[in-house]
DNA sequence: AGTTACCAATAAGAATTTCTTATGTTGTTT
DNA sequence: AAACAACATAAGAAATTCTTATTGGTAACT
């Protein structure tokens, strides 16, 4: 490989363009000597000289044409890196991975949708996983943020609460219990319910709160998605239990019904989430702090 | 400006390839701490940490990324620019700007172009201009090589000869003179010549030639290239003096004849020349060897 | 848990490179 | 011939880039 420095190929770059080692040696604020030896030493490593002097003028030789040539190309791809970087420096632009677990699909976009127009020059991924990749992901560094229900426990993962996350039991509007007020807990226990996958995060929320209240519950239904089991529960096929934010557009069309049940909703939050330790660039620090600040905010506006 | 050197920018490119600094060291023949002092600096003016460190791997931040996409660019750019120098030295390639008299312009091009079959990949231009204008080119270092009939004086300028360039006086075929033999060269006297303008070099070798023997000519018409001085010499307006060089077509179709005058040829030479103390690229040197050694022997074969 | 292995960070000093000052050389100008 | 302008050269100072030796932290294996 060759051996030139960009020292070097900066001293040349400005002595091409002066045809002057003195000119040269000003402008980089360097004694002449300095630049002589540069060159020198350039001249050396390219085995071929680059100037020629004839008489008290310097010219450049073939070789020195086609190497001005290089510098000057290699010296503006260094200043739009620096650019770049810069711009990087001041939030102005930079890429953003976020993962969210499925259900937060039913919000995240509205706040990423909002944290983009605030942000131009963001280019921004969102992710809609479920939660057993998503706590993979996490593992394994591949995004930046995370969003999801409960942060896993075993890994060393940053997570903070930024928004509440009410889970409540919907049925359709023509179920038995759809009129009545302050059902008993236990009385759940005569229902079917269809739930999502086991790994999921509302899943297994919910069997821990059924556990924690010694309720065996009995499930009917297993499905992958929220949107499944809403349509599942409007068809009259049982119970479900669901996060408030999901079924906006349900309730206020009356297709479903929220049941007025005993210790519901069931009071969790959504969490921001990141590995323990993780370096979080600009832009993913200014992402979290949005949520944390603003998120919980912003949803009440939209949903009003 | 950045201040990151192209060595910084080499171990971080081998270590955004590995994704390890232990493995980057290896391959550049360091020890690791070297390979993390560099990449310290290089963050250092950055501005921006380029790794982050997750357990035991490490990944490339956002600006890393960025930054790792310049950095093979411009590893590029040399190899590119390494490869092309590399060329040069071998010959492989190179450019060569020759000016040649306007009366080499009969022969000179023959000569360019078997150098050029020889030699694949040279980018030749060839600059047909009249004696002072090349004089001045080779004052201001305009060109490499030059061809010329006599070189000047005054300036320090290395000329070699390389091929004759006898000056024969033609005429009609139909001119008084053009069945007889050694015509004394007093009888010139009595005709008149057309002749280059001043500044030719046909011109001053012919006046010094007359001054040498005290006769004076007389001149008709002045012309300003050599094609015209044998079509005013062929329609029967006087005699010409020009180099064999460039009848040897009229000669053949018998348009014109030489005169069998005493003392007749003037014996000249071809010169190569450039200015004393320039430094001639390789391909330059190679066809000025070129010339001194075939091309007296490859004008006669295509003479022939 | 304790141990081992691996990887990167840090510290100190050696080797190298890159500057500056001082002086020499060459070609041009007066 | 002398003065000037421009680059080359030499020697030593300053800065950098290495190496060796050591520390700290994480993961994997008894």
């Amino acid at each position: 490989m060759l051996h030139v420095t960009l020292r070097q190929l900066q001293v040349f770059e400005a002595v091409a363009r002066h045809l002057s080692f003195s000119r040269a040696a000003e402008e980089l604020h360097l004694t002449q000597p300095a630049v002589s030896m540069q060159i020198k030493q350039l001249e050396e490593s390219v085995g071929l000289p680059l100037f020629e002097q004839i008489g008290k003028k310097i010219f450049l030789t073939d070789a020195g044409k086609e190497l001005y040539h290089y510098s000057r190309s290699i010296a503006m791809q260094l200043a739009e890196a620096e650019a770049v970087l810069e711009e990087m420096k001041g939030l102005k632009r930079g890429k953003l991975n976020i993962s969210v677990v499925s259900t937060a699909n039913y919000f995240a976009p509205q706040l990423l949708a909002l944290f983009c127009q605030r942000n131009q020059n963001i280019t921004l991924s969102l992710n809609v996983i479920n939660r057993e990749v998503l706590i993979n992901q996490l593992a394994n560094n591949e995004m930046d943020l995370g969003v999801m229900g409960l942060p896993p426990d075993g890994l060393d993962i940053d997570a903070e609460p930024f928004m509440e996350n009410p889970l409540v039991v919907i049925a359709s509007p023509s179920h038995p219990l759809a009129l009545e007020k302050n059902i008993p807990l236990p009385r759940l226990a005569q229902e079917t319910f269809i739930v999502r996958e086991p790994g999921s995060g509302t899943r297994s929320a919910m069997e821990r709160f059924f556990a924690q209240h010694n309720l065996i519950l009995s499930t009917g239904m297993e499905m992958s998605t929220d949107e499944a089991i809403k349509q599942a529960v409007q068809a009259g096929m049982g119970l479900g239990i669901v996060s408030m934010l999901t079924i906006a557009l349900e309730l206020e069309t009356k297709r479903l019904v929220v049941l007025d049940v005993d210790s519901f909703p069931i009071r969790r939050h959504w969490y921001v989430v990141h590995r323990k330790g993780k370096r979080l660039s600009v832009v993913a620090q200014a992402f979290k702090e949005f949520l944390l600040q603003e998120a919980a905010q912003v949803m009440q506006t939209v949903k009003a």
